[in-house]
DNA sequence: ACTGGTATCGGTAACGGTATCGATACCAGT
DNA sequence: ACTGGTATCGATACCGTTACCGATACCAGT
């Protein structure tokens, strides 16, 4: 059952009665080949079930077909969209991704990005534009297209795609002002390793400062960020300040939380209470209170990453310094 | 900015003043080098920060450190965190996993086997059991180790790692008859492609025949799971039906749709209509109702299927036909 | 007939490692 | 001095593919 002998380029030469040149030339549409030789060489290549050796081929032209993905995590929904948005944005092109996760730690970042680097890849994204200086040096200095996905706020190395989580973060404080929110709260996880999430905040502070407002009270935690921590440190931010009319969560999941709480202790979450999250996870769409959210594209974001791989590969130049906003959308529910 | 040629073994070598094959043995760890040659390669691989070329590597012995992982899906939280049970279980190993997405269809679950077998991996971890005839031929004769994860209700090629999801469906029965239940509903998404979610379906209703009870109502959808499609199925099963006293789900997901429905109508679900799901979502933890649930080692099946690839790695044997069982919890609230 | 261009093809080298085998040096034992 | 064993090292081949360059055949134009 183990162990046949894999076909080489060399077999379907042989069966059809050319050289290995003619052959690989025939199979990968390049010029200088007959018509009649390509119509041999691609009916050997069937019969002998070819199907090309992508190490070979890396280790041939020190270029391969593998893309390097880093994420922070794998715990939420997010970047397993992003994922999957990049598998699609590649379907059919030939590139496989690799992928690693950091853990939102500096030094597993830079290990994985040496490390995927040295696979030659056709391109690598990474999270965040957010790297330490020696994994900055390391990409700058790599010939292969950087994507740094899922934020814009600062400099970015090859291309960035994504939006700004500080402007994201503004827009929300001013649409929840306008709807005549005062008294805010603030429920966060994890803000010293999320930085993202830490420049959401930054700017929701500096949208209500923009009206003349700040935050009335907050809770945060180190721990990762999850429902039930949202649940609890909801719960303490209310025994410690009960008439707040908003609290803005560091996300959805935190902010199911919150919801949950209210639920769970008869509160009403609308109108006098308005949650607010981030991401618009599909949850949102279902829970009994409506709570305002702003929907991150980032099955697109993941997309466009993997698509302009594909380009890349095929010629295209991935710019230096570009930046691909793709737009969120406030999700602010009446009240 | 770019493309300062790499370091290859023979630069090392120069450096340390020996031949390609002393410092490739030096690296390596490998016998037949004087303590003096060891110190001398070491020392030179630093100066010259030599990394290595894995595609080298690869190409040459026939067999690379990349691993192959197949999901059905990344649009849910459970397979993402099967991949970072992975990434944990290999770190350290150098091993280096790649992905792909056959969004519950065995056409590209095919293609992505034949894909991922092509880069010579050093194991292929893949969902299920149910692979196509010609999906299970392919592993069957692939030289590599075999994975199958998340189920063990069939016959494995290589090892497998997971449960039954027959007898979690049975034993959820038996969990909910034991606390009074014998109005049954059952609310299901895409079953017809979800054969893990139709075997807990199938044990489900065996353990109510176990009884000599049966389902009194049922609603099903083809859609994909969502909490959305949980909550308006939901809705349409209890109009139907309003006097279940148990909803056996499809997943947590789409019973969480349920319990929303429940407080948006102002309907309480422990005691009068208890909500059963699968999986052991965090977001169970943290609901105003609480839920039975079975809770799935996910994480601990990506993390042992990564350990036994690198303990094959290092010479351990990959047993055919061996099933690894990980035990599930059942989680049923007191009512 | 000779020249130059075009289309088509194949031989060789190279990519960067490791397996394999043979060579060398040295030492102990006779 | 000779033998055999052990420790250490290097030369060579090979993995499968493509880049590069040279060879050949044929045709049109003079």
């Amino acid at each position: 059952m183990e162990n046949k002998p894999r076909v080489t380029l060399a077999d379907v030469a042989a069966a059809a009665g050319v050289s290995k040149m003619t052959a690989s030339r025939a199979l990968r549409g390049a010029p200088d080949v007959s018509r009649e030789n390509i119509q041999r060489v691609e009916q050997a290549a069937r019969k002998t079930g070819y199907v090309g050796n992508p190490l070979a081929l890396a280790f041939s032209n020190s270029k391969s077909n593998l893309i390097g993905v880093i994420v922070p995590s794998l715990n939420n929904i997010v970047f397993a969209e992003v994922l999957s948005g990049i598998a699609q944005g590649i379907e059919g092109s030939g590139l496989q991704p690799m992928f690693g996760v950091t853990d939102y730690d500096a030094t597993k970042e830079l290990e994985l990005i040496k490390s995927l680097l040295s696979w030659n890849p056709a391109g690598l994204i990474v999270t965040g534009l957010d790297q330490s200086d020696e994994a900055r040096a390391l990409l700058t200095s790599a010939a292969v297209p950087i994507i740094q996905i899922m934020d814009t706020d600062g400099d970015p190395i090859g291309a960035a795609i994504g939006f700004s989580h500080f402007d994201a973060g503004r827009e929300m404080a001013n649409a929840l002002v306008a709807k005549g929110r005062r008294r805010f709260g603030y429920v966060g996880c994890g803000l010293s390793k999320d930085l993202r999430a830490k420049r959401r905040f930054a700017g929701f502070q500096m949208g209500l400062r923009d009206h003349g407002l700040s935050l009335t009270a907050q809770e945060q935690t180190e721990t990762l960020s999850s429902t039930e921590a949202g649940r609890v440190l909801t719960s303490e931010l209310l025994a410690q300040e009960p008439n707040l009319d908003c609290i803005y969560f560091s996300n959805d999941d935190v902010a199911a939380g919150g919801v949950f709480h209210c639920l769970a202790t008869g509160r009403s979450c609308d109108n006098e209470l308005l949650i607010a999250g981030f991401n618009g996870l599909e949850i949102t769409r279902s829970l009994p209170f409506k709570i305002a959210t702003t929907i991150t594209p980032r099955r697109e974001i993941g997309f466009a990453a993997g698509k302009m791989l594909v380009d890349a590969k095929i010629g295209a130049d991935v710019g230096a310094n570009d930046k691909v906003y793709l737009a969120t959308t406030l999700s602010v529910p009446f009240v």
